[in-house]
DNA sequence: TGAATTTCTTGAAGCAGTTCAAGTTTTTTA
DNA sequence: TAAAAAACTTGAACTGCTTCAAGAAATTCA
């Protein structure tokens, strides 16, 4: 039921069985329909959440109200918003799925009782969340050095399969640039 | 001498007298000379910095031969690259000292040793990096919403000293505009 | 202090990508 | 399976910011 989880945090730490049972009767499996909210911005974020099936993403809603991706989460991503989890301040996020999604919720309540009972699980979240920070500043270099085309190509190098998966205007805002101007590198018009 | 780390920890976690001196044992504080580099493009990097005196920045030449800075780091904040930390693999950036500076270098092996002997260190860089992962985060959304004037006027409200602080061509590259237009915003002639 | 270096400024020309508006295609849902 | 909704496309007009070039000002260092 699990195993996803269990199968990523043992990439990193090694768990025992009773470990491993502690930690499985402290995490709840629940699906999601295609489109729902996890997060909306205002809200305090309490709550982090894996995605074991399907995928989510984190957006925004600018200024002249358009929807902006800032990051997706297919299968065996942590998605949250950790600066109102840590600092109990309102959200400046939406996070919403993109595909009917399995996600396991970790509440941070739940989740601290599990820190306590399996200390290890500090050096797994620590882990992943340097390895996100280091991903984001690349993501970062990219969208400071590459043009639009440069980052569509690039990305759709990365993850072939992952740009059939989304609507191309959410890929387009994730990569900085305009539904329109998508379509224009897709069909060569640049 | 390492008062300002300690106190860092401090907040998020609580350290005995004898887990105090084994991390201070551990430590070595050094001055670096401005316009030092910590870690060069291409090298693998397995030292974490912790800034207690000075600026770092952590920047990228770009295709066309121009330095653009990700990030800054004062005193009281961790630099390094944690994606080439944490995978060997060569560096995409560069890491330089901006003024001179007192530095706490952290290399991986003596990391490792104090994580062992201080568990509870685990939870404090967790703390530490997940903030650092948000703070990435409304970074790009910033980037994404705001104008170049609004994330600069932004930026100086946030953080009016250290505008000051810095050349305004670097902290032109770390709002994504250029150095020239830095120069227009601040005559008011945009 | 004076020379060298670094940083900042200014205006003109250019362009990568946006915006708008309208239509077409694809997907979803009742 | 028809109707509605969501997603994609296209071209024309526009614009926020870059690039270039050259000089001025400030800072560094011998």
């Amino acid at each position: 039921m699990f195993t996803a989880l269990l199968d990523h945090i043992q990439k990193f730490i090694t768990l025992d069985s009773e470990e491993i049972d502690i930690l499985e009767s402290g995490l709840t499996l629940s699906k999601v329909k295609k489109k729902e909210h996890l997060l909306k911005e205002g809200q305090i974020c309490n709550t982090i959440y894996f995605v074991t099936k399907g995928c989510a993403r984190q957006y925004i809603i600018n200024p002249k109200g358009t929807e902006q991706t800032l990051q997706f989460a297919i299968e065996n991503w942590w998605i949250t918003d950790y600066l109102s989890y840590h600092n109990n301040t309102p959200s400046h996020f939406y996070i919403q799925t993109v595909e009917n999604c399995e996600i396991i919720a970790l509440e941070k309540k739940d989740l601290e009782t599990l820190l306590i009972k399996i200390p290890k699980l500090e050096k797994y979240f620590r882990i992943v969340s340097q390895k996100s920070f280091g991903a984001a500043q690349m993501r970062i270099k990219f969208l400071f050095t590459m043009s639009a085309e440069e980052r569509y190509n690039h990305f759709k190098k990365q993850q072939p399969d992952f740009v059939q998966r989304v609507p191309q205007y959410m890929l387009a805002s994730y990569l900085d640039f305009s539904a329109e101007f998508m379509s224009k590198i897709r069909a060569g018009k640049v």
